[in-house]
DNA sequence: GTGAAAGCGCTAACAA
DNA sequence: TTGTTAGCGCTTTCAC
């Protein structure tokens, strides 16, 4: 049956608990012990006492599953991410459950490892789970997902793309502000031949990014097509995506990277081919996650603040309408940059006159 | 009313999409939907598909509440952190998630931040969600809390530590295996003045780290109390417990550290001091979590399989009963470790004489 | 201000 | 094999 009695301890006294047994033990009726558990003002003080008492001496919860069947609301929120083993994510999602807590609100995590069918079973779970709303900061998504969640009503907000439904709401990211502030510190250095290692595009982050990248680049001439690679993300992809700008012939002088691990693997490859940072390579990171502090060299890095978008995604689900501030990105310079080798820049007017 | 039209969209079409609605557009009692949903074998194989067409016509989903509510069972596992910031965890919550999908189980998270009212308010919402089983991966807790959970039946699996009420699980971790292959490798490089920076001694899991390095330490005739110092298990706490050992009249020449982003704090803090790592001061981690690898130099550690953890408590949840193999840890010589400086030999030999 | 009663969407007897 | 039906624990009218 249903309800078999759950006491797996032995102890039989837990037959059931619910707001029946609240009620008896008050003296009152179920819809009393509804409105003191949600502490509706309609309540006269002195049964709202015992009520309180019964509660607390039985050790009541609520069951918030039938509570939402028949509210019709979950009080649950889901997030959707891509790789919870990149320190972005983590700080993000504390900063979303602590603000989701605060209004009420539990929080379901989802990741989806990059993976398209991981995404498909987090948005059915999700549906299931009939949350109130979703946060997706995968930095993309495909298209037929995107309208079952519409399709339910349900409240969305995306990180950085604005698909054309309704009831979908877009945190901007001005990523040309931190990047062109990286460039122009790399170009003021010295630096002429800067890479880029760029996440996978499709990924619309990852696609901003480089775009952003491209155009400072460009605003100072100093932009090349070979200088652009491809990583995906993760700290291997940062390291393969070294060694092939080390292959190059005009070897990049610096190199700015899509995320913070990205780069934090570039650093690692970059040592291991026996260059030292910042002397014979700069290296600049994107995110500023706790951990680029640490690095050594600490890492230069851009910040964004994981916090910032956790607080305008939890907003933007609280109440739909409301428009969003953009989210700023701005460089942070430590030590993993500085001019390039005179021995650099003598190769670099070689390549020029080349 | 309960169920006002959810569609904010627009759309009028989903006024309600529930199990009836199929059952009608399938042309089949309610029933038979639940069977074909549920998968299971008694209906007749051209109603399966009849069936299965108007589910994914109607792009109808199961409410999991209303199935929870009535099945008692949420298919819910709670996993309970300490900080989702120590990347230990976020791997350890990967590999949780993945083997609980695997059984069909969602995966809540509770993070308390080494917070106490937290980790009540976690324990609260677990037993609200009505969770079918709860990992507690804080290394420790409070009793109170512990018995609410314990009399409500729920199972729990807890890392290193063993309550002694009934279903509740333990995973035993053999700290002394790595932590004693530490102590030996160091020794063995001919180190005599060897730290260990705890995190805090309430945390389970950060007792039995010191204990175990006591013991090892002391077999082998180096431990020394005032080499002992006490961080939070956070990189700030690394940093200050390496700066109070710096400040010591006979500085150690190595330092174990209770998990490794103290470690990575220590490194950083070393460097700043101008210390080479590991010429002047030898470092070794616990954990091995992935970025480790990553270090400049790459951080020797201790391997402590989050995903090892993760399995055997998703397996505690499922089957109760079923006793649970220890984890086992094991050093990871990287590069923080080398034999100490000649001056700090003698430096060594002097403070002997003493 | 309080209580009785009608469901929320589903599963699982039980009947057919 | 299929359908009917009685709840699961709660919120929320509506009458008192």
């Amino acid at each position: 049956m249903a309800n078999q009695n759950k006491s797996v301890t032995g102890k039989g006294s837990n037959a059931r608990l619910d707001i029946r047994t609240v009620a008896k033990a008050a003296g009152v009726s179920i819809a009393t012990v509804s409105r003191v558990v949600n502490k509706m003002p309609t309540v006269a003080p002195h049964l709202q006492v015992k009520v309180a008492e019964a509660i607390r001496k039985l050790g009541y919860v609520t069951n918030t599953q039938a509570r939402a069947l028949v509210s019709g609301r979950s009080k649950m929120f889901g997030v959707i991410i891509s790789d919870i083993t990149n320190p972005f994510f983590p700080e993000l999602i504390q900063g979303f459950e602590e603000e989701a807590i605060e209004v009420g609100y539990e929080t379901l995590i989802g990741s989806t490892n990059y993976d398209l069918s991981r995404m498909e079973l987090c948005v059915q779970r999700m549906l299931e789970r009939k949350v109130d709303g979703v946060a997706i900061m995968t930095f993309g998504i495909e298209e037929p997902l995107l309208d079952r969640l519409s399709s339910q009503g349900i409240p969305m907000v995306f990180v950085d793309m604005a698909p054309r439904k309704k009831n979908i709401a877009t945190i901007h990211v001005d990523y040309e502000k931190g990047i062109s502030e990286a460039v122009a510190h790399l170009c003021e250095l010295g630096h002429r031949r800067i890479s880029f290692i760029s996440g996978p595009l499709r990924l619309h982050s990852a696609a901003a990014r480089l775009k952003a990248f491209k155009s400072a680049a460009r605003a100072r001439g100093c932009f090349l097509d070979r200088y652009v690679v491809y990583g995906d993300h993760t700290m291997v992809g940062g390291e393969r995506g070294m060694e092939q700008l080390l292959r190059l012939k005009n070897a990049p002088t610096a190199v700015i990277c899509s995320n913070d691990i990205t780069a934090i693997g570039a650093m690692h490859s970059a040592s291991r081919a026996g260059l030292s940072i910042p002397e014979d390579i700069s290296l600049i990171g994107f995110d500023n996650v706790q951990i680029t502090e640490y690095m050594l060299p600490p890492l230069t890095t851009i910040t964004m603040s994981g916090r910032d978008i956790a607080s305008r995604a939890v907003s933007a689900l609280l109440s739909p309408g409301v428009p969003l501030r953009t989210v700023e990105t701005t460089l942070v310079v430590r030590q993993t940059t500085s001019g390039p080798r005179l021995r650099s820049l003598s190769a670099r007017r070689t390549s020029r006159t080349r």
